[in-house]
DNA sequence: CCGAAGGTTCGAAGGTTCTCGTACCTGATC
DNA sequence: GATCAGGTACGAGAACCTTCGAACCTTCGG
């Protein structure tokens, strides 16, 4: 658990099981979040920028799933919270699985 | 929905939905099961020979889940059931998916 | 015919997930 | 200071998932 001024606490990669990983990606919420992060490189965005039809505290609970399974690092900045992903270190421990699960959701 | 005689229904690959299959191979039990028909390539193997610690009814289960998410295709022998993967199907539609699970969940 | 092996169906318990509303907090803006 | 936007914490409900046991079915081997 690394937990930096600002920074919400997420588990070590060693940590982080592909189970998790594979039920965070499961909910098409989520997976629609981790494509856009995917998309935009590894640049930092504002959790406020996703259009989720979804009330506030439920955004809430999703962030959470998402950084306990490894793929996000948030930080908070008083007002305004922001994502990205923690895209070495992951791809590191779970090599190809980000792309072919961003490739998937995008090409049809 | 395709089904011969003795074959489980299975659903289209078409119909068949990413998280579903995300959810479907988020499962250790199922994970390992999948695992161990990616390795004997595209053989049919006995359902009873998968040795996983729980009881005949949620076995019954899980094959289902599996099904269900366009992962395997099951053939009922009286006694006995037969399994096999849906492999060119399902890397039409999701290509890369089953290798690089099955590569992450072997490699540590 | 009888039993054993392999499976399915059913119902139920226990846990987890997704969802929300309410209350509350923090910074920026008026 | 009041207010607003963005978020978190908490509690609750509905749905779902995993698990099991009990009852039942089918086939094969004696």
């Amino acid at each position: 658990m690394s937990s930096m001024p600002g920074e919400l606490p997420v588990p070590e990669m060693a940590d982080v099981d592909l189970g998790t990983v594979l039920a965070a990606l499961a909910d098409p919420h989520r997976r629609a979040v981790v494509l856009e992060l995917v998309a935009g490189q590894d640049t930092e965005r504002a959790c406020s920028s996703f259009p989720l039809p979804i009330a506030k505290s439920t955004r809430t609970h999703h962030w959470k799933v998402l950084r306990q399974a490894g793929l996000v690092r948030q930080r908070d900045a008083g007002n305004g919270t922001f994502v990205r992903l923690r895209r070495p270190e992951f791809d590191a421990k779970f090599p190809g699985l980000l792309d072919v699960v961003a490739e998937l959701s995008t090409a049809r």
